[in-house]
DNA sequence: CTAACTGCAAACAATTTGCAACTGG
DNA sequence: CCAGTTGCAAATTGTTTGCAGTTAG
Protein backbone atom coordinates (compact mmCIF):
# COMPACT_ATOMS: atom_id res chain seq x y z
CA UNK A 1 0.00 0.00 0.00
CA UNK A 2 1.58 3.12 -1.34
CA UNK A 3 0.58 6.60 0.20
CA UNK A 4 0.32 9.87 -1.81
CA UNK A 5 3.69 10.74 -0.21
CA UNK A 6 5.41 8.10 -1.61
CA UNK A 7 3.33 8.60 -5.06
CA UNK A 8 4.43 12.42 -5.46
CA UNK A 9 8.35 11.35 -4.66
CA UNK A 10 8.34 8.93 -6.44
CA UNK A 11 6.97 11.14 -9.49
CA UNK A 12 9.32 13.77 -8.40
CA UNK A 13 12.39 11.72 -8.40
CA UNK A 14 11.70 10.89 -11.92
CA UNK A 15 11.46 14.23 -13.21
CA UNK A 16 7.91 14.89 -13.41
CA UNK A 17 6.66 17.97 -12.05
CA UNK A 18 4.22 17.89 -8.78
CA UNK A 19 1.42 20.55 -10.18
CA UNK A 20 -1.80 21.32 -8.69
CA UNK A 21 -3.63 19.19 -10.95
CA UNK A 22 -1.95 16.07 -10.31
CA UNK A 23 -1.66 16.49 -6.77
CA UNK A 24 -5.05 16.96 -6.30
CA UNK A 25 -6.36 14.30 -8.70
CA UNK A 26 -4.12 11.73 -6.68
CA UNK A 27 -5.43 13.04 -3.51
CA UNK A 28 -9.21 13.41 -4.86
CA UNK A 29 -8.94 9.53 -5.79
CA UNK A 30 -7.15 8.28 -2.70
CA UNK A 31 -9.56 9.85 -0.86
CA UNK A 32 -13.10 9.05 -2.74
CA UNK A 33 -12.36 5.34 -3.21
CA UNK A 34 -15.64 5.47 -5.81
CA UNK A 35 -14.72 5.11 -9.73
CA UNK A 36 -14.66 8.82 -11.13
CA UNK A 37 -14.87 10.15 -14.57
CA UNK A 38 -12.46 13.07 -16.52
CA UNK A 39 -15.95 15.29 -15.79
CA UNK A 40 -16.34 15.27 -12.47
CA UNK A 41 -12.57 15.05 -11.94
CA UNK A 42 -12.59 18.50 -13.79
CA UNK A 43 -15.95 20.01 -11.83
CA UNK A 44 -14.18 18.92 -8.21
CA UNK A 45 -11.17 20.66 -9.80
CA UNK A 46 -12.81 23.81 -11.09
CA UNK A 47 -14.52 24.15 -7.78
CA UNK A 48 -11.52 23.36 -4.96
CA UNK A 49 -8.51 24.61 -7.22
CA UNK A 50 -9.09 26.64 -10.06
CA UNK A 51 -10.51 26.37 -13.68
CA UNK A 52 -8.46 23.81 -15.33
CA UNK A 53 -9.40 22.43 -18.98
CA UNK A 54 -10.86 19.18 -20.08
CA UNK A 55 -7.34 18.70 -21.95
CA UNK A 56 -5.45 18.97 -18.79
CA UNK A 57 -7.35 16.65 -17.11
CA UNK A 58 -7.39 14.41 -19.93
CA UNK A 59 -3.53 14.15 -20.26
CA UNK A 60 -3.11 13.85 -16.39
CA UNK A 61 -5.37 11.21 -16.25
CA UNK A 62 -3.42 9.56 -19.15
CA UNK A 63 -0.06 10.13 -17.43
CA UNK A 64 -1.69 8.36 -13.63
CA UNK A 65 -2.56 5.60 -15.85
CA UNK A 66 0.98 4.90 -17.72
CA UNK A 67 2.35 5.41 -13.91
CA UNK A 68 0.20 2.66 -13.10
CA UNK A 69 -0.93 5.41 -10.14
CA UNK A 70 -4.49 5.14 -11.27
CA UNK A 71 -6.37 2.45 -13.08
CA UNK A 72 -9.21 2.97 -15.86
CA UNK A 73 -12.37 1.33 -15.19
CA UNK A 74 -15.02 0.58 -17.59
CA UNK A 75 -18.51 0.55 -17.11
CA UNK A 76 -19.90 -0.07 -20.61
CA UNK A 77 -21.69 3.27 -20.92
CA UNK A 78 -19.08 5.11 -22.69
CA UNK A 79 -17.14 6.74 -20.42
CA UNK A 80 -14.33 5.63 -18.72
CA UNK A 81 -13.47 6.22 -15.06
CA UNK A 82 -10.58 5.88 -12.70
CA UNK A 83 -9.73 4.84 -9.26
CA UNK A 84 -6.44 4.86 -7.22
CA UNK A 85 -4.36 1.78 -8.27
CA UNK A 86 -2.96 0.91 -4.77
CA UNK A 87 -6.67 -0.37 -3.50
CA UNK A 88 -6.84 -4.03 -2.68
CA UNK A 89 -8.53 -6.07 -6.04
CA UNK A 90 -12.09 -5.85 -6.05
CA UNK A 91 -14.90 -5.29 -8.59
CA UNK A 92 -17.76 -3.17 -7.95
CA UNK A 93 -21.93 -3.83 -7.90
CA UNK A 94 -23.68 -1.14 -10.31
CA UNK A 95 -27.28 -0.19 -9.59
CA UNK A 96 -29.12 0.28 -13.36
CA UNK A 97 -31.61 2.68 -11.20
CA UNK A 98 -29.50 5.19 -9.01
CA UNK A 99 -26.18 4.29 -10.05
CA UNK A 100 -24.77 3.58 -7.18
CA UNK A 101 -21.29 1.86 -7.20
CA UNK A 102 -20.75 -0.65 -4.55
CA UNK A 103 -17.46 -2.44 -3.90
CA UNK A 104 -17.17 -6.47 -3.63
CA UNK A 105 -14.08 -8.35 -2.84
CA UNK A 106 -14.19 -11.36 -4.66
CA UNK A 107 -12.63 -14.79 -2.51
CA UNK A 108 -10.51 -16.80 -3.90
CA UNK A 109 -12.52 -19.65 -6.29
CA UNK A 110 -12.19 -16.26 -9.01
CA UNK A 111 -8.38 -16.48 -9.33
CA UNK A 112 -8.47 -19.91 -9.89
CA UNK A 113 -10.85 -19.96 -12.20
CA UNK A 114 -8.49 -17.59 -13.91
CA UNK A 115 -5.30 -19.68 -13.62
CA UNK A 116 -7.12 -22.64 -14.93
CA UNK A 117 -8.02 -20.63 -17.49
CA UNK A 118 -4.83 -19.78 -18.67
CA UNK A 119 -3.46 -23.58 -18.17
CA UNK A 120 -6.30 -24.81 -20.08
CA UNK A 121 -6.18 -22.44 -23.10
CA UNK A 122 -2.45 -21.49 -22.87
CA UNK A 123 -3.64 -17.68 -23.11
CA UNK A 124 -1.89 -15.38 -21.04
CA UNK A 125 -4.34 -13.56 -19.12
CA UNK A 126 -2.93 -9.72 -17.98
CA UNK A 127 -6.00 -8.89 -16.59
CA UNK A 128 -10.13 -8.86 -16.85
CA UNK A 129 -12.72 -6.62 -16.54
CA UNK A 130 -15.64 -7.79 -14.37
CA UNK A 131 -18.51 -5.67 -13.24
CA UNK A 132 -22.21 -7.03 -11.47
CA UNK A 133 -24.95 -4.69 -12.93
CA UNK A 134 -28.56 -5.17 -11.15
CA UNK A 135 -30.82 -3.61 -8.52
CA UNK A 136 -28.97 -2.01 -5.11
CA UNK A 137 -30.98 -3.21 -1.58
CA UNK A 138 -32.95 0.44 -1.81
CA UNK A 139 -34.06 0.18 -5.82
CA UNK A 140 -35.15 -3.44 -5.13
CA UNK A 141 -38.20 -2.97 -3.27
CA UNK B 1 -31.85 -22.72 -28.99
CA UNK B 2 -33.65 -20.58 -31.42
CA UNK B 3 -33.22 -20.58 -34.98
CA UNK B 4 -33.33 -18.02 -37.62
CA UNK B 5 -36.71 -18.81 -38.53
CA UNK B 6 -38.33 -18.74 -35.28
CA UNK B 7 -36.59 -15.65 -34.81
CA UNK B 8 -38.17 -13.66 -37.70
CA UNK B 9 -41.52 -15.59 -37.19
CA UNK B 10 -42.05 -14.01 -34.04
CA UNK B 11 -40.86 -10.87 -34.88
CA UNK B 12 -43.44 -11.09 -38.12
CA UNK B 13 -46.31 -12.03 -35.57
CA UNK B 14 -45.64 -9.07 -33.26
CA UNK B 15 -46.07 -6.51 -36.25
CA UNK B 16 -42.13 -5.86 -37.15
CA UNK B 17 -41.26 -6.00 -40.72
CA UNK B 18 -38.88 -8.43 -41.97
CA UNK B 19 -36.21 -6.11 -43.78
CA UNK B 20 -33.30 -7.16 -45.72
CA UNK B 21 -31.29 -5.45 -43.07
CA UNK B 22 -32.72 -6.84 -40.33
CA UNK B 23 -32.73 -10.37 -42.19
CA UNK B 24 -29.24 -10.32 -43.08
CA UNK B 25 -27.87 -8.72 -39.43
CA UNK B 26 -29.42 -11.72 -37.67
CA UNK B 27 -28.38 -14.13 -39.62
CA UNK B 28 -24.84 -12.78 -39.80
CA UNK B 29 -24.54 -13.05 -36.50
CA UNK B 30 -25.88 -16.03 -36.48
CA UNK B 31 -23.12 -17.70 -38.23
CA UNK B 32 -20.12 -15.79 -37.56
CA UNK B 33 -20.46 -15.96 -33.74
CA UNK B 34 -17.63 -13.36 -33.26
CA UNK B 35 -18.51 -10.24 -31.19
CA UNK B 36 -19.15 -7.52 -34.01
CA UNK B 37 -19.26 -3.85 -34.14
CA UNK B 38 -21.87 -1.82 -36.59
CA UNK B 39 -19.41 -0.49 -38.77
CA UNK B 40 -18.05 -4.47 -39.32
CA UNK B 41 -21.44 -5.12 -39.96
CA UNK B 42 -22.53 -2.08 -42.17
CA UNK B 43 -19.79 -2.79 -44.33
CA UNK B 44 -20.56 -6.57 -44.72
CA UNK B 45 -24.12 -5.29 -45.84
CA UNK B 46 -23.06 -2.95 -48.25
CA UNK B 47 -20.84 -5.71 -49.98
CA UNK B 48 -23.37 -8.75 -49.39
CA UNK B 49 -26.79 -6.78 -49.85
CA UNK B 50 -26.59 -2.86 -50.44
CA UNK B 51 -24.94 -0.19 -49.58
CA UNK B 52 -27.01 1.32 -46.23
CA UNK B 53 -26.94 4.10 -43.86
CA UNK B 54 -25.06 3.90 -40.29
CA UNK B 55 -28.05 5.29 -38.69
CA UNK B 56 -29.93 2.44 -40.25
CA UNK B 57 -27.21 -0.02 -38.92
CA UNK B 58 -27.44 1.75 -35.48
CA UNK B 59 -31.43 1.56 -35.15
CA UNK B 60 -31.59 -1.73 -36.74
CA UNK B 61 -28.53 -2.88 -33.52
CA UNK B 62 -31.04 -1.26 -30.89
CA UNK B 63 -33.92 -3.02 -32.04
CA UNK B 64 -32.48 -6.36 -31.81
CA UNK B 65 -30.97 -5.81 -28.51
CA UNK B 66 -34.57 -4.69 -26.81
CA UNK B 67 -35.69 -7.65 -28.43
CA UNK B 68 -33.04 -9.69 -26.91
CA UNK B 69 -32.25 -10.76 -30.56
CA UNK B 70 -28.64 -10.16 -30.02
CA UNK B 71 -26.51 -8.71 -27.14
CA UNK B 72 -24.63 -6.16 -26.48
CA UNK B 73 -20.49 -6.62 -25.20
CA UNK B 74 -18.31 -4.38 -24.83
CA UNK B 75 -14.55 -4.66 -24.62
CA UNK B 76 -13.60 -1.03 -22.87
CA UNK B 77 -12.06 0.05 -26.96
CA UNK B 78 -14.62 2.44 -27.07
CA UNK B 79 -17.19 0.70 -29.45
CA UNK B 80 -20.20 -1.49 -28.84
CA UNK B 81 -20.00 -5.11 -30.29
CA UNK B 82 -22.49 -7.32 -30.33
CA UNK B 83 -23.41 -11.58 -30.42
CA UNK B 84 -26.30 -13.30 -31.31
CA UNK B 85 -28.82 -13.78 -28.21
CA UNK B 86 -29.08 -17.44 -28.15
CA UNK B 87 -25.47 -18.96 -27.96
CA UNK B 88 -24.99 -20.76 -24.74
CA UNK B 89 -22.93 -18.06 -22.16
CA UNK B 90 -19.78 -17.71 -22.33
CA UNK B 91 -17.07 -15.07 -21.86
CA UNK B 92 -14.15 -14.32 -24.17
CA UNK B 93 -10.20 -14.03 -24.05
CA UNK B 94 -9.10 -10.89 -26.09
CA UNK B 95 -5.60 -10.63 -27.06
CA UNK B 96 -4.05 -6.96 -26.72
CA UNK B 97 -1.71 -7.84 -29.46
CA UNK B 98 -3.65 -9.45 -32.29
CA UNK B 99 -7.10 -8.82 -31.14
CA UNK B 100 -8.25 -12.20 -31.37
CA UNK B 101 -11.24 -13.27 -29.93
CA UNK B 102 -12.02 -16.25 -28.15
CA UNK B 103 -14.36 -17.56 -26.53
CA UNK B 104 -14.85 -19.25 -23.13
CA UNK B 105 -16.58 -21.49 -21.56
CA UNK B 106 -16.56 -21.12 -17.65
CA UNK B 107 -17.68 -23.59 -14.88
CA UNK B 108 -20.16 -23.43 -12.53
CA UNK B 109 -18.06 -21.82 -9.85
CA UNK B 110 -18.78 -18.88 -11.19
CA UNK B 111 -22.59 -18.76 -11.14
CA UNK B 112 -22.15 -19.88 -7.47
CA UNK B 113 -19.81 -17.04 -6.68
CA UNK B 114 -22.60 -14.91 -7.98
CA UNK B 115 -25.13 -16.37 -5.74
CA UNK B 116 -23.17 -15.84 -2.87
CA UNK B 117 -22.41 -12.17 -3.65
CA UNK B 118 -26.45 -11.94 -4.21
CA UNK B 119 -26.81 -13.01 -0.57
CA UNK B 120 -24.17 -11.40 1.15
CA UNK B 121 -24.63 -7.81 -0.12
CA UNK B 122 -28.35 -8.01 -0.84
CA UNK B 123 -28.01 -6.95 -4.13
CA UNK B 124 -29.90 -8.12 -6.85
CA UNK B 125 -27.19 -8.89 -9.83
CA UNK B 126 -29.22 -8.58 -13.25
CA UNK B 127 -26.30 -9.29 -15.05
CA UNK B 128 -22.60 -9.06 -15.72
CA UNK B 129 -19.56 -7.79 -18.14
CA UNK B 130 -16.46 -10.57 -17.98
CA UNK B 131 -14.03 -10.31 -20.08
CA UNK B 132 -10.27 -11.39 -20.23
CA UNK B 133 -7.45 -9.41 -21.72
CA UNK B 134 -3.90 -10.65 -22.40
CA UNK B 135 -1.68 -12.67 -25.28
CA UNK B 136 -2.90 -15.12 -27.22
CA UNK B 137 -0.82 -18.48 -27.39
CA UNK B 138 0.73 -17.51 -31.02
CA UNK B 139 1.17 -13.68 -30.11
CA UNK B 140 3.05 -15.07 -26.60
CA UNK B 141 5.96 -16.35 -27.92
C1' DC C 1 16.85 27.67 -18.04
C1' DT C 2 14.22 23.95 -20.08
C1' DA C 3 11.65 19.82 -19.99
C1' DA C 4 7.25 19.25 -18.31
C1' DC C 5 2.87 21.00 -18.33
C1' DT C 6 -1.25 23.73 -19.92
C1' DG C 7 -4.99 26.07 -22.73
C1' DC C 8 -7.42 26.66 -26.83
C1' DA C 9 -9.48 25.47 -30.92
C1' DA C 10 -10.18 22.04 -33.85
C1' DA C 11 -10.41 17.15 -35.04
C1' DC C 12 -12.13 12.53 -33.93
C1' DA C 13 -14.90 8.37 -33.32
C1' DA C 14 -18.98 6.19 -31.98
C1' DT C 15 -23.48 6.99 -31.53
C1' DT C 16 -28.02 9.59 -31.55
C1' DT C 17 -31.76 12.68 -33.19
C1' DG C 18 -35.21 15.18 -36.07
C1' DC C 19 -37.63 14.93 -39.87
C1' DA C 20 -39.23 13.96 -44.33
C1' DA C 21 -39.59 10.11 -47.61
C1' DC C 22 -40.35 5.24 -48.43
C1' DT C 23 -42.01 0.29 -48.22
C1' DG C 24 -43.56 -4.41 -46.57
C1' DG C 25 -47.56 -6.88 -45.42
C1' DC D 1 -53.09 2.08 -46.67
C1' DC D 2 -49.95 3.16 -42.82
C1' DA D 3 -47.07 1.72 -39.01
C1' DG D 4 -42.65 0.46 -39.33
C1' DT D 5 -38.39 1.48 -41.51
C1' DT D 6 -34.87 4.31 -43.83
C1' DG D 7 -31.60 8.14 -45.36
C1' DC D 8 -29.51 12.40 -44.68
C1' DA D 9 -27.61 16.01 -42.27
C1' DA D 10 -26.71 17.74 -38.10
C1' DA D 11 -26.03 17.27 -33.14
C1' DT D 12 -23.96 14.89 -29.06
C1' DT D 13 -20.63 12.84 -26.04
C1' DG D 14 -16.26 11.41 -24.67
C1' DT D 15 -11.76 11.82 -25.97
C1' DT D 16 -7.52 13.24 -28.68
C1' DT D 17 -4.24 16.30 -31.26
C1' DG D 18 -1.38 20.25 -32.82
C1' DC D 19 0.70 24.02 -31.46
C1' DA D 20 2.01 28.01 -29.06
C1' DG D 21 2.55 29.83 -24.42
C1' DT D 22 3.50 28.96 -19.33
C1' DT D 23 5.72 27.07 -15.11
C1' DA D 24 7.95 23.95 -11.59
C1' DG D 25 12.25 22.85 -9.91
Amino acid sequence: MIDQTTILEKLRAEGHKITEVRRFIISFLSKNKKPTDALELQKALTKKVRMVNKTTVYRELEFLVEQHIIIEINFGDGKMRYEIANLPHHHHLICNNCQKVEDVYIDDSFEKLEAKLKKQKSFTILNHSLEFFGLCHSCNK
